[in-house]
DNA sequence: TATAATTTTTAGATTGGTCTAAATTTATTT
DNA sequence: AAATAAATTTAGACCAATCTAAAAATTATA
């Protein structure tokens, strides 16, 4: 088994190789300059200054005007970055006690910390866990995924039946606040009460509550 | 009582404020150029350019040629820098159980994570500890710091008599990894086995063996 | 007090990361 | 296929942080 070396990135380049690393797993091919600035909230032609780095550190393949994509040692520390962070989601949640939707912006902080040694035995005190708080699965110390849970999305849930939320699809602020707002969380127990025809809104029971889920929100829930 | 907005300064910045800082604690007056450049192992010159712009933001009182000093902001973000670097150092000596040698350079890192949220639940998590593993005091949510443990050097220690080990003067790496070799550590209890007159080498026993130890190391150990 | 030695600052260049505005390439439409 | 639109890249500038080499200020010394 080999492991590559993943050291000496700048937080400023460990940010496009994870912003490209999820274009790419949405996309499947390669990602767009246009999309990376997007996704970064800069401009396209910064992305292509950068782009240009990462592929002189063999990062990325990249090819004007053609798009790009990493090359294994850029997966890698994508993935290292990914574990990192949902690593520290769960020792934010589990034992700072930290609710679901705020620990976002201190995970995208803490994931740049550099010590193979730290975030090892943090995965250890956290008992190892295969998913992080949004039910997301952390890669291990040699960066292999555990296979993601066979989970639906809630929208398909059919009358008078029991499901537990496991995840959701968007993790945006705003949204998880929403649904905690609801008393919706992971591990949630809920039951689908009724399904309307006309717009698929889904009425649903949590904790004797009756709340209405529009169909937007419901395909949203794992 | 008022606490002062801490926010927006650069990993850099943060790492001169803290030099000025331990600087100033150790001359008690102002501080020149040329100790910080050493300090941080950059050039005088680059110092210069720095002092410049900390006095801009007013995080310093420094005049040209004068030597330089922190105002009360600077002071303050010097403080939340304290408290979390030995915030994580607890964190990482008593949860993740790392050595005591092994902790600085991770905690270097983790002390510029930016949240009060994060700092103050984890101080909590830790019981609110008043020292670190070195024994050094952790400044409170408000900057307040703990009195001082009244601790005597080891080099003092009356022969036959006992004494715990509470901290170290010298917190180089080298030095706190040949402390751990000889067994000592945080709590180690300790016996004066008796005093050589002709260099005030001490003879001193832990856990049934006996150490000899030269005055420059005993004056170090509190 | 004048000179030498030291400390500190300036001037000018470099690098990483960003921007705007203009130019170029690729994609779309007629 | 030509014209237009959209995406991408280049050129040139800027800021933070650094450096080297040279100049200026301070301190020490003869």
């Amino acid at each position: 088994m080999y492991i590559c070396c993943v050291m000496m990135q700048s937080q400023t380049e460990e940010n496009y190789i994870k912003a490209i690393f999820s274009l790419g797993q949405i996309s499947g091919g390669t990602v767009s300059t246009n999309a990376i600035a997007e996704h970064l909230e800069t401009k396209p032609s910064s992305v292509t200054d950068m782009l240009k780095r990462l592929n002189e550190k063999k990062l990325i393949n990249y090819q004007k005007y053609k798009g790009v994509s990493l090359t294994s040692n850029g997966k890698n520390i994508a993935l290292s970055i990914v574990r990192k962070h949902r690593l520290w989601e769960t020792f934010l949640v589990n034992k700072l006690s930290f609710e679901w939707h705020q620990v976002h912006d201190i995970a995208e902080q803490l994931e740049h910390i550099n010590s193979t040694e730290l975030v090892d035995r943090l995965d250890d005190f956290l008992g190892n866990p295969k998913f992080d708080p949004h039910g997301d699965p952390i890669p291990d110390k040699n960066f292999k995924i555990a296979i993601e849970k066979p989970s639906t999305t809630l929208n398909t849930l059919a009358p008078s039946k029991w499901a537990m939320i496991v995840g959701v699809s968007n993790t945006n602020d705003d949204f998880l606040s929403y649904l905690s707002e609801l008393g919706i969380g992971l591990g949630t127990k809920v039951q689908c009460k009724q399904r309307f025809q006309f717009d698929n809104t889904l009425s649903i029971t949590i904790n004797q509550k009756e709340i209405l889920l529009p169909e937007k929100i419901s395909q949203t829930i794992l």
